[in-house]
RNA sequence: AGCGCGGUGGGGUAGCUAGGUUGUGCCCACAGGGCUCAUAACCCUGGGAUCGGUGGUUCGAAUCCACCCCGCGCUACCA
């Protein structure tokens, strides 16, 4: 579909950067955008990847705030720890960066003129709600309150999740400030710009009814949005964190964020093309029609790729390229529910690498990637995929030739004599395997890609049974043997060379046990039928390339993070239950009494709900060093406390004031939550609470026993 | 409500755009057997499904059409 093409420019979905992002996030953008790039290396094209993180808008000011730091600062953490989370991935992007850049500055700036000049900015008056105690403007979905429809009293300004009616923030009736928490907003009117998309259309519906092969997802909604008219769409806000509009009129105002990050794309590369020392290299891909270039998205971002970011480019009139191929992707659920970021629920990637290696993980999300529609992540699938075919049949094959080769060869790759009906059989399925998956791929049809590489790795193992090179050894047919075998590690060369962009790591680990010294990534696919040369020596140090998973510890994992997969194996195997061997242990010591007397008994009045092990791990506890104290003006019991933790100093309130003296306070070590909603008591503002027992009247503060630095975690 | 996606043996999934030896393929689970080189891995065989329902088109439908039922998602700043 792209063999005219000279060069290919593939973008991955700006990962918004506020927050860790969870696999649902990496499946359906970064993951896909990596494998297909390394793909086309490996083919020898050339490419360009680029990504970053979206850094703009008000969730990065409300995170930033959260976190009690400024905005630039937080954005600027937050983006480091997305870009080493996607290096230990095996990300390959050319360049990871992000948009609050001056190239992407100066560059939407530059589009916006352009669109400005060329007609296609119009001016509106809107009204919006503004929180007058947070000196902020809201977007909809940062105030909640009465639905005018159906009176239901936590409904979002976007939407009513009771009535599911679509609201404008200003309809709700006493509407709630989500960063603050308080009623006091009031409307505020002013000018915005739109795009006038539908001046546009004419020209946007031409461009996508000319690319009939993007996946079925990104037909139909791009349909959807045109069939319902094009409106004008708004592309300035009230915010401080963007880029500013350049514009008489409009200088306090930034960008909408969603008309900045789609830019990034070339704004990235840009940067990119300044880093290899050639400012104009990325005009090649941006600028000549023979690139062709792949957008991977989310489902939920078809609208902006399809019919915005296009309407931008076409509209600034400035020879950009639009994309060829919009890989849109449907959702990842976790167990059968959504995953969550503001809910937490799920895995986040940087708990996906503490758990296992990335390959795991690579391998796994894309053999589940939800291509043709929603797929499921669960725990007990994930193993049964990791152990059954990474394990089982990858591994074990490569296992098994290697070991064999060193056990009666010495290590040297033997010398293949008279082929007989199998040898020749599995040589051709080898090339035929290069060949379907290769087609497959050129469709970006991961999956299946996938498959057939997977059914060759069986078909390895079958031939490899039906040789039976252990038995031919005993009757002494040596020649026999070192056929099998050498066509055995021609096999393990070529599943290293066509699983290479899937699970990158391993196949250096296989490149490496062959002792090959050329770069894998540099393997075409179409060079699997290469022969490894005779008496080549391999590593004599082997080892598994895959740990299996343990099914006790897929259960701990699954009841850990959430998941009826793992309840469900569990149900299968009631002695693995993580909370009965603890039970047990006492058992086999010597003092069972004892044990039983730790149980805590449950007092009548600890009615509280249990909680799972996982809602424990949110709160964030954390050790810090009273600072100062003073007492907070008009009140008897608070206080006014300044603690370090560690990384910052804190300002928080507590009400012990009848019980402790500022000046006994000071140079104490207590324990806080740090993670604790920002509060205002009396005025005074609070970021964390510090723990306490409370027996009225009496109340002690909690203490370390022994000092320990300040922000040490308490569990 | 509208729109989108899906409903295939116990679980998962492919096949459906161009209807024919298709109730067929694949993975897992299950039963039996083989092998014993390998990470208790590998290989073979087998059981198991009115292909969501009803009606239609057709010589013939999982595949096309109509209606209905069920699940999920989206309705525009969640990938």
């Amino acid at each position: 579909m792209s063999d005219k093409k000279k060069r290919y420019l593939i973008t991955s979905a700006l990962p918004y950067v506020n927050t860790v992002k969870h696999l649902g996030n990496l499946v359906s953008t970064l993951l896909p955008a990596d494998i297909y790039a390394r793909y086309l290396r490996q083919r020898g094209e050339e490419v360009l990847a680029v990504c970053g993180t979206d850094d703009h808008g008000t969730p990065s000011e409300v995170s930033a705030l959260e976190a009690g730091m400024p905005v630039e600062e937080f954005v600027e953490q937050m983006f480091n720890k997305q870009k080493d989370i996607y290096e230990r991935f095996g990300l390959s992007f050319d360049l990871f960066s992000r948009t609050h850049t001056a190239e992407n500055t100066e560059l939407t700036q530059h589009l916006f003129l352009k669109l400005y000049e060329n007609g296609f900015i119009i001016e509106k008056e809107v009204q919006s709600l503004h929180c007058k105690n947070c000196k902020r403007n809201l977007p909809d979905r940062y105030v909640v309150g009465t639905c005018p429809n159906c009176k239901y009293e936590h409904a979002r300004g976007d939407q009513c999740e009771n009535c599911s009616k679509v609201l404008d923030g200003i309809d709700l009736i006493n509407p709630v400030c989500i960063i603050c928490g308080k009623s006091n907003t009031e409307i505020h009117s002013g000018k915005h710009l739109f795009i006038d998309l539908g001046s546009l259309e004419g020209r946007i519906k031409e461009w996508i009814n000319s690319h009939k092969d993007w996946p079925k997802t990104a037909h139909s909604i791009a349909n959807s949005w045109i069939r319902d008219g094009l409106r004008p769409r708004s592309i300035s806000r009230d915010i401080k964190w963007g880029i500013p509009i350049p514009l008489d009129g409009y200088r306090d105002k930034v960008f909408y964020v969603w008309f900045d990050a789609p830019i990034g794309y070339i704004s990235i590369s840009m940067e990119w093309a300044k880093q290899q020392g050639d400012p104009d290299l990325w005009k090649k891909f941006w600028k000549e029609t023979d690139t062709y270039i792949i957008n991977f998205i989310g489902k939920d971002n078809v609208p902006f790729h399809t019919i915005t970011f296009p309407a931008t480019l076409i509209g600034a009139d400035d020879d950009f390229a639009l994309a060829d191929y919009v890989k849109a992707f449907q959702w990842l659920n976790y167990e059968k529910t959504k995953f969550s970021s503001s809910k937490k629920v799920g895995i986040f990637t940087d708990t996906a690498l503490e758990l296992f290696p990335p390959d795991y993980w690579r391998y796994y999300l894309m053999k589940i990637a939800p291509e043709r529609h929603d797929t499921d992540f669960t725990w007990s699938e994930f193993r049964d995929s990791v152990n059954g075919d990474l394990a089982d049949i990858l591994g074990n094959f490569i296992h098994r030739t290697l070991t064999f080769i060193n056990r009666y060869f010495d290590g040297k790759i033997p010398k293949a004599n008279a082929l007989e009906k199998e040898d020749k059989a599995i040589i051709k399925a080898l090339i035929d395997v290069s060949k379907n998956a290769d087609l497959e791929m050129r469709k970006l049809e991961f999956q299946r890609t996938i498959l057939t590489i997977f059914d060759f790795a069986r078909d390895c193992n079958k031939y490899f049974q039906s040789k039976k090179p252990w038995a031919d050894w005993k009757d002494n047919k040596k020649d026999r043997v070192a056929t099998t075998l050498n066509i055995c590690a021609q096999c393990c060369r070529g599943l290293a060379v066509l699983l290479a962009p899937f699970i990158p790591f391993t196949a250096e680990k296989i490149f490496d046990l062959l002792q090959l010294k050329e770069d894998i990534h540099k393997q075409s696919w179409n060079s699997v039928g290469k022969n490894i040369s005779d008496n080549h020596s391999i590593s004599k140090e082997l080892e598994p390339l895959f740990p299996k998973i343990e099914l006790e510890q897929i259960i701990e994992l699954g009841l850990k993070w959430g998941g009826e997969s793992a309840k469900e194996l569990l149900k299968q195997n009631p002695q693995l239950d993580p909370s009965k061997k603890v039970k047990n242990k006492p058992k086999t010591q010597s003092k069972p009494k004892k044990a039983k007397k730790k149980q805590p008994k449950v007092d009548e009045k600890m009615t509280k709900e249990l909680v799972s092990f996982k809602d424990f791990q949110q709160l964030d506890l954390r050790v810090a060093t009273i600072k100062s104290v003073e007492p907070v003006e008009g009140t008897k019991k608070l206080l006014k406390i300044i603690v370090d933790i560690g990384t910052e100093e804190r300002q928080i309130v507590a009400g012990v004031a009848e019980r402790y003296k500022p000046d006994e306070l000071v140079g104490k070590q207590i324990v806080i939550i740090a993670n604790l909603e920002p509060a205002k008591i009396r005025g005074v503002e609070s970021n964390g609470m510090l723990l306490a027992a409370d027996s009225d009247p009496e109340i002690s503060i909690l203490t370390p026993m022994r000092k320990v630095p300040n922000g040490s975690k308490v569990r």
